[in-house]
DNA sequence: TTCTTATAGATGCGATTGCATTCATGTGTC
DNA sequence: GACACATGAATGCAATCGCATCTATAAGAA
């Protein structure tokens, strides 16, 4: 097909292909520790990291690259699980600040080891040093 | 944290938000196009590839990397839209054979170009012949 | 002010997913 | 054959997703 060559057909086949079995495979680890959901993960690391330790909700949404929904619900669970906190927000009236709870800083410390060994098992053990440098800068141009 | 160096972490991290974006994109393209989920289109190419365009669900599972209650309903929604047909399969009796109709043949054809397209767009045109290369030969041997 | 348009966020509803289980057939052992 | 166990496939149910829409506030124009 002249409009895409060969070569990029495969390094788009190989990316979903790899990104969902990599992504199952380290979900399903963590669900079996009986750790929570990725996304809940995610979401607890950027709302840590963010200062003062809350965001608004557009701003983990654009953060996480996740459709307005799905954060709104995410944002839910998070707070109906006591790891989040609504805050209303006194620049804009439509708007709210999440900030992460006590125990949502323990849950994410807590959840870091499980992560770091799962991903180190599927993605780091595979490849060399220099091919995963490799690796990140390259898609580091796509992000 | 020493399991899991800083660089693997950064190959996870761009690995998972890229390819989520690039999937969404390319998806809401085809979406827009009218054209059915990216997930159809893999499964009528398998089956349009295999000998007597014909598989076993079990194969068609393990060539797409899905789980198999996810393959089962794949199948049968392929099936209800006239794409592809149930047959019994002589050798097992458990088992069944999915053959692609047709039908299934003329919408895979027809959606190859807005596919190609879209990945040439989003991906093929974004980084040079030898990084695209690079990408699909390193993501290759995760496969 | 009033009207229009843009943005933040929530939500109803139908479709899809994940999990666990079920059913049916195949395979191996005795 | 009779049994236990493995494998192919389907499905009930709850959770989640995607889409479209809705509410409320903000920002700007007339």
């Amino acid at each position: 097909m002249k409009t895409c060559p060969e070569t990029t057909v495969r390094a788009w086949v190989n990316l979903v292909r790899v990104e969902q079995k990599l992504l199952a495979d380290v979900e399903a680890e963590l669900k079996a520790a009986g750790c929570p959901s990725l996304a809940w993960y995610d979401a607890l690391l950027e709302l840590s990291r963010a200062p003062g330790g809350r965001m608004r909700p557009v701003d983990l949404e654009r953060a996480m690259l996740l459709p307005q929904y799905s954060t709104s619900r995410l944002v839910d669970r998070l707070v109906k699980a006591g790891l989040a906190i609504r805050q209303v927000c006194p620049i804009d009236g439509r708007g709210q600040f999440i900030e992460i709870s006590g125990e949502g800083r323990r849950l994410q410390k807590r959840l870091w080891p499980f992560y770091a060994e799962a991903i180190q098992r599927h993605l780091g053990a595979r490849l060399s040093r220099e091919e995963i440098a490799r690796l990140g800068s390259l898609l580091g141009k796509l992000v």
